[in-house]
DNA sequence: CATTGTGAACTTATTCACAGCC
DNA sequence: GGCTGTGAATAAGTTCACAATG
């Protein structure tokens, strides 16, 4: 045997999600000059304990030193491992509307290591052309491209009705996971990972806070 | 005493979360002709059991007939009830650059019955134009209108570095709750509710699982 | 007889608290 | 003294299973 790391096989999904958030917020400790940092101090930035911070981290591995804390770039690195972001990842977006032009211009994705490689439209005004130097391809072509271009996620930006239908395509052509921007829920084979960002949802979550405050103090 | 309704007060995120979930199939249901449902059809459509579904309900009322299930219509007007958005909430956006035109253009919101009021950039050059009937104002004058205009929900779609003070800005205007697109954590004071939506966030928790999968069975 | 609503059992997640280390 | 890593204790969340019901 060569390693004493915890299985990462069973990680539950609130451990990833967080873990992402640490990683974001060592990026930003970085940036502000940090070398090093503490279970307390990420965990106080982000509103956890200090002990949630280092079960999370435990699960898969010992990234810190007693009576010192994290080195920033190294947790950085390990995270990014962890997280499979130590490498560049290729990403197709289907559906160049509006909120698909905006993701083909989102900064925020090769900042991490995401490269917009492809993106797909139904509409052939649009197919030929290129949007913030990413060429917009036929529908039809798009099991030939992933393949060529070696795609391994995919952004769904379609309408709601288009969705599930866009979605099986991608699953046909050999997708690795899905960013699903529609407010549908997506059908998808066992082992095909999708997450879904429903814009009406997140406003949902506020308002339940919001109208609850109210009538608590009116 | 005059009700029997749970204690709405300490009702897990999680929960809330999974109640929008339900909302929004419901809404699938109907529009695909249905009159009815029950637990278990709703937790088979969105991969939880029918007991996660009723006891989530259990948590604000009996909506349900035992022998029946659910009459959807009924349940959809409950759940906006619980969520708040059985009337129209007045939304802000900060940020008018690819994103925030890409908010302005969003149809999910109106179907939810969320209305873009107004919108806000420091670039002057978009100030007193419109984009989707949507009135772009400087960023001085946010205090002014969002009280004018009895706005309660902000959107903020500025880059990273301006975001905190955008929120400031909001929050000393006297917002209610705030949904944040940029990638870094926002301080708000107790009592203002925001939810953070992050799209390099979103495609890690894929890689993640990818990058898991593909190492389970290379 | 299919289905709800709900205590009880179980499972999972979080926090506590402290030994060991720098 | 300050900090990590972790077993033990606690809390929270989920599923079970069944009485009650239309």
């Amino acid at each position: 045997m060569s390693s004493s790391r915890p299985d990462p096989t069973h990680v539950p999904l609130a451990v990833v999600n967080r873990l992402t958030l640490y990683l974001r917020e060592l990026q930003h400790l970085i940036s502000d000059g940090e070398q090093t940092t503490s279970s307390s101090q990420l965990g106080r930035r982000l509103g956890f304990t200090d002990a949630q911070v280092r079960k999370d981290l435990a699960h898969f591995g010992h990234f810190g030193q007693p009576g010192i804390g994290y080195r920033c770039d190294d947790l950085v690195q390990a995270i990014r491992k962890i997280l499979g972001t130590d490498r560049e990842w290729r990403v197709a977006l289907v559906g160049v509307g509006n909120l698909g032009r905006a993701l083909l211009g989102y900064r925020g994705f090769s900042r991490q290591g995401f490269r917009l490689i492809a993106a797909f439209d139904i509409d052939q005004e649009k197919t030929g052309t290129k949007i913030e130097g990413v060429e917009i391809h036929a529908m039809s072509r798009l099991n030939e491209i992933l393949a060529q271009e070696r795609i391994e996620l995919g952004l769904v930006a379609v309408p709601p009705a288009d969705a599930q239908g866009v979605t099986d395509q991608l699953v046909a052509a050999g997708i690795g996971g899905i960013v699903n921007f529609a407010p549908v829920t997506l059908n998808v084979p066992e082992g095909i990972s999708k997450v879904g960002v429903d814009l009406a949802r997140e406003l949902e979550q506020i308002t339940f806070a919001v109208a609850n405050r109210l009538r608590e103090q009116p």
